[in-house]
DNA sequence: GATTGTGAAACAATTACCTCA
DNA sequence: TTTGAGGTAATTGTTTCACAA
């Protein structure tokens, strides 16, 4: 499916031009409709504002999640966008909202039972006057409880990509404004945001994964190095003359602020004891310099440098 | 100021519909 | 034509937060 592949980042720069002010925001969203998104199947597409200004200076986002916020911060998993031309044709542009709707009835709905469902769920989640403007989905009012199941056109899905791309989230007045722009029902909208948030984790839970996974396969390779070096080591311990000739034993001092390991070699250094033999390659002949830091905590070193994270 | 009840929004998990190979 | 898999819209129950009493 194509969505496999678009699904996380459109490259389109549409803008939604409502303005600051709420107020004029729904005034003037027809005026944009009408400019920008010609497609609308059912009803003819109205007025809609000119101006074009930045998503996040038009909208005060109110982001209540730490959830949210907190995965904000992650690996911004959106892809290249496709090129255009996958966008553009679109014949079986399958849907819109009011076309593609089945009539088959949902199985839960028989399950159980009527409409009480879509009441509770218009009433005790979108907070009534939100879904109140009927739309779309559901419109049928013959208060047939089955589930039916449109599939969003793609210049619908483009502007909500577009839009979520700008913020992850929206309030109640911009969830209103995009609906009314993309003809859908604000529930609708707000579903497609959840449901997106919800792939975008899902995406990045996955590149987590992988990324530990590699992180995991080069720290068994490191320690299988290290194993092997300290193989080594012992069995030029027991030999004594290589003994001799070994250089001064490492040990670890621990930088406060940045919480790094320095291996170091100290300054043990009877020098009649130190070997004549050739010493490991890895090992600094040159004294008590510094060598490479290792983190204390690698994983966590490794996940924030992963995350852009100082 | 602390507590409690409530509503709204977001989330995770799940269901069920739709499309396609 | 049928069927199974995958994608995703929609539902459900829970959690979190803000706010008023």
């Amino acid at each position: 499916m194509s969505e496999k592949d678009d699904g996380l980042g459109l490259g389109l720069s549409l803008k939604l031009g409502w303005g600051e002010n709420d107020d004029d925001n729904n005034n003037n969203l027809n005026h944009h409709q009408q400019q920008q998104y010609p497609f609308y199947v059912h009803k003819p597409p109205q007025s809609v504002p000119n101006q074009r200004a930045s998503f996040n200076n038009l909208f005060h986002f109110h982001d209540r999640s730490s959830e949210t916020r907190s995965f904000l911060r992650g690996i911004d998993v959106n892809l290249p966008p496709p090129p255009p031309s996958a966008v553009v044709d679109d014949e079986n542009a399958v849907s819109s909202p009011n076309s593609t709707i089945s009539s088959i009835s949902g199985k839960r709905s028989e399950r159980e039972g009527n409409g009480d469902e879509n009441e509770r769920t218009s009433s005790s989640r979108g907070g009534g006057s939100d879904d109140d403007d009927g739309g779309a989905c559901g419109g049928d009012g013959d208060g047939e409880a089955s589930r039916k199941k449109l599939r969003l056109s793609k210049e619908q899905a483009l502007v909500l990509e577009e839009t979520f791309k700008e913020h992850n989230s929206l309030n109640p007045k911009q969830k209103q404004a995009l609906a009314k722009q993309l003809n859908l029902m604000p529930r609708q909208v707000e579903v497609w945001f959840q449901n997106r948030r919800a792939r975008t984790k899902l995406k990045q839970t996955e590149v987590d994964c992988e990324y530990l996974k590699n992180c995991c396969e080069n720290l068994t390779e490191e320690n299988r190095r290290l194993q092997k070096e300290v193989q080594e080591l012992r069995a030029l311990k027991l030999s004594p003359q290589l003994y001799m000739n070994m250089n001064p034993p490492t040990t670890l001092t621990m930088c406060p602020s940045c919480e790094r390991v320095a291996v170091s070699s100290t300054s043990f250094s009877s020098s009649a004891t130190m070997p004549s033999a050739l010493p490991p390659a890895n090992l600094n002949p040159a004294g008590p310099t510094i060598q490479r830091p290792v983190p204390v905590n690698p994983w966590a070193a490794m996940l924030n440098q992963h995350r852009g994270r100082p």
